[in-house]
DNA sequence: GAGCACTGC
């Protein structure tokens, strides 16, 4: 910001240093290699014009070796002569840390006050990545090279040049800037991972780039996905696809063996092949993919036990063995154990130890561990899918692609040639497995994603040009949703409601939730709410201490509703910080606690810039009544009806049969309930449940509850008898005239003009 | 009487 205070500035530099400038002669995207190459040998660096450091040299030569390197040239001549290029660089060829650095040389952004993005799908990477490339460029983080990630931007405007940054937080900013005009080039990183924020991204830069001739992009993947981007993005004609630009990555062979016949047990058959790979095989660390906790923690188990028999047995032939479980639901802590070494021999000329890492696909794209030589792939993972009927996501444990297998087989060959085992026959894997994973917006919910693509202007979104596109009745589903919460008209487009929801970074039932909240004096509740309900279960359950737990969990418990439970939590927390063992002793998770407070003053500065008041009601059982009300009003679409004695539900509408979740903290069961999820694993679930009254679902969500689109049932009758109540009280004198708050904008918005 | 594949805003 303040880098023309001159009483602030670094020390003085030239501000130009003619001929002995490293940049003199660069024509912007007219840079070759060879004038690129001496720039970077200069002793001065070319970006901030000061000498480099002793070290400079040193990570300069280390870079010559990547394979990206060698081919500097023939990349800017493309990059030249090209708006669009796919790019494709295996593992090792150094893409993501290389090619935003050429593209810094040859768009000299830092001279029109730009920026170059690079995208990850990772926060991770994100900073990981940029702080190596800091270190390449010399510069210091933050300054010259930074990152954006939510809740930490590391960048200074008017300094940094080159920002790395989640593909998410990209589309926030194209929110507010749909021509993203700060940026020269934008690189998409991992774009083979197809997540929604990138599958979005394309759709957008390929229509940006059509308005904005002087934006340059570059789409990187793996090689299976090059063609279906280069197709894609086809802007000079349908006969032209994009140019691919490819570099060899630098990676170790691997053997890939598969199995006779298919295994009926897949977790048998990892264990035995585990237990065989270290009896048999030369030294090397294993890594066997599951897919979830509970059958890591089992297989952890049961190799610990068959190993140390293995050793009694066989102490002069068989080394030690450890296991160590790798998810993402691990303490960090926990998580480090992966890079601990084998364990030493157990005499000093005995055979090696080993170590087996046991994980879910987290160790597939978002981990290495270096000194795997083998690995064990049984095949399956567990895949979110999307159910638009009963608009439901569930989990499912699902045979992988093709292209995760191959990813999965290259974890042995990262350090030496190494071996990966397939528990399914070469026949299965060529006829049965899909060549790639389906893409995001395939298997999910799209209510989100649709009120994005809303507010950044995309007028038709069953038309819009997806890469792959989501199932029409997916989109219809999402569409009718955001309709009910009146953030859509019914013509499709935004209201300004919506477009205040699009602004918060949570689903849109949330999102309406909060913005209606003032009206009924709960608005510093509803927000505590809401951010404990985007953050991760913030309950601990060691299975050696579930009786504990779950002891404290009572304690906290609220028995009105679980909602109020998870405000009860917060707050207990926030009042309890002083003591660093409170989360550890209530068997809470410190982390989940910690993220739900960002989330929460982040929710609030989005508040306070629309003007949102945060208000609180004093009386309690007031208090409790309206929030309520407020979860009403988001969440009028998944309610329950109780039909008959036991904890039996209907949900509204839809029509399924569904029970109160065991974590369910209601003392009682009541006939109406609000739910946050619907969770199908050994049956179908609600979780996180509070009551509310019947009155307040016709009078806050009147369309929704328009009894005449209602199927014959229980429901519908229990609604008309409430209906009828109501009409007797009504003729009564006690009119209610007040606005329903489902379909409008909040009291305090409406005086003001809608924020554009 | 069950769970939390993995990300991201």
């Amino acid at each position: 910001m303040s880098a023309d205070n001159p009483y602030t500035r670094a020390p003085p530099v030239p501000k130009s240093l003619g001929t002995k400038d490293p940049l003199f002669g660069f024509l912007p995207r007219k840079v070759t290699g060879k004038q690129v190459l001496a720039a970077m040998e200069s002793d001065i660096n070319p970006f901030n014009k000061r000498p480099h450091s002793p070290q400079y040299k040193k990570i300069l030569e280390a870079r010559k070796k990547l394979p990206v390197f060698g081919q500097m040239d023939e990349f800017l001549k493309m990059f030249t002569e090209n708006q669009i290029i796919v790019m494709v660089g295996e593992t090792g060829s150094g893409k993501t840390t290389q090619i935003p650095q050429f593209v810094c040389y040859s768009d000299l952004p830092h001279t029109k006050g730009q920026l170059v993005a690079c995208t990850q799908p990772r926060r991770v990477a994100a900073m990981s990545v940029a702080k190596r490339v800091a270190d390449e460029m010399d510069v210091s983080l933050g300054k010259e090279v930074g990152y954006s990630i939510r809740f930490e931007d590391m960048t200074e405007p008017g300094t940094t040049f080159l920002k790395y940054m989640t593909d998410g937080m990209l589309l926030r900013e194209a929110m507010n800037d749909p021509d993203l005009k700060r940026y020269s080039t934008i690189i998409l990183d991992e774009a083979h991972e197809r997540t929604l924020a990138t599958d979005i991204l394309m759709g957008l830069l390929k229509d940006l780039a059509k308005r904005r001739s002087d934006l340059k992009i570059v789409v990187m993947s793996a090689t299976l996905d090059a063609q279906k981007f280069q197709r894609y993005f086809s802007i000079a004609g349908p006969s032209q696809p994009a140019p691919l630009f490819k570099v060899p990555g630098r990676t170790h062979p691997v053997e890939v063996f598969y199995t006779q016949e298919p295994e009926p047990d897949y977790v048998e058959a990892a264990i035995r092949t585990v237990l065989m790979i270290h009896r048999a095989e030369g030294p090397g660390d294993i890594l066997l993919f599951l897919t979830g906790e509970e059958e890591i923690e089992d297989a952890c188990r049961k190799i610990k036990l068959e190993a140390d028999d293995l050793v009694n047995q066989d102490p002069d032939s068989v080394g030690p063995l450890i296991c160590i479980p790798l998810y993402s639901s691990l303490p960090p802590q926990q998580q480090q154990r992966i890079f601990d070494p084998p364990p030493p021999p157990r005499t000093p000329d005995g055979p090696p130890g080993r170590k087996v890492v046991i994980s879910t696909n987290i160790a597939e794209t978002s981990l290495t561990i270096d000194g795997i030589v083998y690995v064990v792939d049984p095949g399956f993972s567990k895949q979110k899918v999307y159910n638009p009927r009963i608009r439901v996501e569930s989990l499912l444990v699902s045979p992988i692609s093709k292209a995760s297998a191959q990813q999965r087989a290259g974890r042995a060959g990262r350090t030496r040639p190494g071996k990966c085992f397939r528990l399914y026959t070469e026949k299965d894997f060529m006829t049965e497995l899909e060549e790639q994973t389906h893409p995001e917006i395939l298997r999910s919910n799209l209510a989100n994603t649709v009120l994005e693509l809303a507010k950044l202007g995309v007028k038709d979104l069953v038309h819009f040009d997806y890469v792959d596109a989501p199932a029409p009745e997916t989109l219809m589903r999402a569409l009718e949703l955001l309709n009910y919460l009146a953030a859509l008209d019914d013509d499709g487009a935004l209201t300004p409601l919506g477009a205040i929801m699009a602004d918060f970074p949570l689903d849109p039932q949330m999102a309406k939730m909060l913005i209606v909240s003032p009206e009924f004096n709960c608005s510093n509740e509803i927000l505590t709410i809401v951010a404990m309900l985007s953050v991760p279960n913030v309950w601990l359950r060691p299975p050696n201490q579930r009786k504990e737990a779950d002891l404290a969990k009572a304690h906290l418990t609220v028995p009105d509703g679980d909602h109020l439970t998870l405000m009860n939590v917060y707050n207990s927390y926030m009042n309890n910080k002083h003591d660093r063992q409170w989360c550890w002793n209530n068997y809470l998770s410190q982390r989940a606690l910690q993220q739900a407070e960002n989330v929460r003053s982040q929710l609030q500065r989005t508040m306070e810039r629309y003007e949102i008041e945060l208000v609180t009601t004093q009386d309690e059982r007031k208090m409790w009544q309206n929030i309520r009300k407020a979860l009403v009003c988001g969440f009028f679409m998944q309610v329950a009806h109780k039909e008959g004695e036991k904890n039996n539900y209907l949900t509204v509408k839809d029509n399924q049969v569904v029970s109160l979740h065991p974590s369910c903290g209601l003392d009682s069961s009541p006939e109406w309930v609000v739910f946050n999820e619907f969770v199908l694993t050994t049956k179908p679930y609600i979780r996180t449940v509070t009551e509310v009254r019947p009155e307040w679902l016709l009078e806050y969500a009147p369309n929704y509850f328009d009894l005449s689109t209602f199927p014959d049932g229980e429901t519908k009758r229990a609604l008309q008898r409430v209906l009828k109540k109501r009409a007797l009280k009504v003729d009564g004198g006690a009119s209610n005239g007040r606005n329903s708050p489902a379909s409008d904008l909040p009291a305090k918005k409406r005086k003001k003009t809608a924020p554009s």
